[in-house]
RNA sequence: GGCCCGUUCGUCUAGGGGUUAGGACGUCAGGUUUUCAUCCUGGUAACAGGGGUUCGAAUCCCCUACGGGCUACCA
């Protein structure tokens, strides 16, 4: 039997979850459900001068948001938490030493600020500074101390990092579930700091020991994880633990211009890059998927389908049928530019799935914000205006007429709508309206076009300014439809306000 | 700069030696709606360039160009 496929979405609360992180969540997510297996949140707090306030809740928010929600993490303990690093930080130092004493690892001394010099120097001359074989005997550590130098050293201050002995030369084979094969030559990697003198690891440290005690099989993260491919695997080589197999998924790019999507594009041109809309703790409002009126499953089927496809022409996917179709190994190995027209569709064609009474009670709300009290018969107006919204909002911009009577007029429209005799033609609307025995739109059709071709006036005439009238412009659902749902009163009343202002 | 990854219509993509290179979004045109939106039909539009391999290359290999990522005691 083959182990139990355990994933994890592994971020770091330093803010609210982009785009690309909810992607890669859905991911993780999807390859989870379709082996049967579980789906992991960890957070990676490592770091407790990036911090932010409420950045964790909103992660959990957002997945609970968008149907993913995590199978184990904070709040659902399995039997391998805590899920937060800061609060499994006692057991990494162990494993930073027990590297140590395998000869894979060393104490260094250098500061910070000695470092920083270095860089500097190595830089103006046009080169690179780093922190390996070739220069790591000539640098501050224990790899060229003594041992009463080094225990000295060790009992007067915490001020040191661990590092990784990376290999001086040596070509390792790395493979990964959507790139396939690589190979890297180890003596291009630096010495990467795994324990930093704050008492925390670092994330190589961390995210190696907490995959293994967390038994995760499978690693799926986003593509700036790639060069730590190499690292990652020879930490496990080291611990002499078996590596999961791992998938680098591509980056989501912006819509226009060049470079990754950043979380100041999206209200710079106009379309959330979170699901959710974020608070920042100074004050800073970003908005959000949800917020902006877009259904869960539109924003998932949008996100599964950049960078993925099943590789047949089907678009449209519930999360069912995609935990069904999804395989990792046909994940894109180019980035994507983030496509915001495309989310508007997938929007549209969920919209038109809705329940009318999911768009009824979409209604009540609008109209209760804006303290709106009607007679008119919601569900009525949901089924003219459906086909035509693609959010609920649009159920006012729409079929705001149905609720408060135009009080002006769209000028280009009236102007073009109004002619000499458009008064009379109006009052003999109204009166052939008002003695119809039955106020249903086909029967007032009927007669309204009977008349019209009996006298032979011409349908623009009439239709025209008869919709400006009752709408205050040149939009809608069919003129006698709305008559209809507006009642006599209202529609006689309408018509008769539009003839005196024209006269 | 160094290392790694990539490159099919404007965008997301199908295609993995023989295809009229397919679909979707956008866009354009026509139709429906005597309005607008929706919807329907149609059009436009792509294998980065150069070398190989092969009877045959979008497809396999190499080089170049371009794009992206990484290059912190951040993740």
């Amino acid at each position: 039997m083959s182990k139990k496929v355990r994933v994890r979405f592994a971020p770091s609360p330093t803010g609210p979850l982009h785009i690309g992180g909810v992607r890669t969540a859905l991911y993780n997510y999807l390859f989870a459900k379709k082996h049967d297996g579980d789906f992991l949140l960890r957070i990676e707090d490592t770091d407790q001068n990036r911090f932010v306030e409420g950045a964790e809740e909103y992660i959990v928010e957002a997945l609970n948001w968008l149907n993913i929600p995590y199978d184990e993490g904070p709040g659902k303990e399995g039997d391998c938490g805590p899920y937060r690093q800061s609060e499994r930080k006692d057991m990494y130092k162990d494993y930073a030493l027990q590297l140590i004493e395998s000869g894979n690892a060393y104490y260094a001394f250098d500061t910070a600020e000695e470092l920083a010099t270095l860089r500097k120097e190595y830089e103006a001359k046009g080169e690179t500074f780093i922190y390996n074989w070739h220069n790591r005997d000539e640098l501050n550590n224990s790899l060229h101390m003594d041992e009463a130098t080094l225990k000295e050293k060790l009992k007067n201050s915490n001020e040191y990092v661990i590092r990784f002995k990376s290999p001086a030369s040596e070509v390792l084979k790395l493979e990964d579930m959507i790139r396939g094969k690589m190979k890297v030559d180890t003596s291009t990697l630096d010495d990467k700091v795994l324990f930093k003198s704050d008492g925390m690891p670092t994330y190589h440290l961390a995210n190696i020991v907490d995959d293994k005690t967390m038994r995760i099989t499978h690693v799926i993260r986003g593509e700036e994880w790639l060069p730590s491919l190499a690292l990652h695997k020879m930490l496990y080589r080291a611990f002499g633990w078996e590596a999961p197999e791992f998938a680098h998924l591509p980056l989501i790019m912006k819509p226009v211009g060049q470079g990754k999507l950043s979380k100041r594009d999206g209200d710079k041109m106009g379309f959330p890059v979170f699901p959710l809309e974020w608070h920042a703790p100074d004050g800073e409002i970003a908005s959000g998927y949800r917020e902006a009126g877009y259904l869960p499953e539109a924003v998932i089927n949008m996100l599964a389908l950049l960078g993925w496809n099943p590789g047949t022409e089907q678009e449209i996917f519930s999360l069912e049928e995609l935990v069904d179709t999804f395989d990792i190994s046909r994940v894109h190995k180019s980035g994507a530019k983030f496509n915001p027209e495309k989310t508007d569709w997938f929007q549209h064609q969920y919209m038109q799935t809705k329940e009318d009474g999911f768009l009824v009670s979409a209604l009540k709300d609008i109209l209760k914000e804006k303290n709106i009290d009607t007679t008119i018969e919601l569900n009525k107006v949901v089924s003219l205006l459906k086909e035509r919204i693609t959010f609920t909002k649009d159920l006012w911009e729409q079929g705001d007429f149905f609720f408060e009577c135009p009080t002006t007029y769209d000028e280009k429209a009236k102007g073009r709508a109004v002619k000499e005799d458009t008064s009379n033609i109006l009052q003999k609307v109204v009166e052939i309206l008002s003695t119809q025995d039955t106020w249903e739109s086909t029967t007032l059709s009927d007669a309204v076009k009977d008349w019209v071709e009996e006298e032979k006036i011409g349908f623009g005439r009439v239709m025209m300014p008869l919709r400006l009238s009752l709408v205050g412009e040149m939009k809608g659902p069919d003129v006698f439809q709305i008559i209809e749902l507006l009642g006599k009163e209202k529609s006689v009343n309408r018509i008769r306000t539009f003839i005196e202002q024209i006269d």
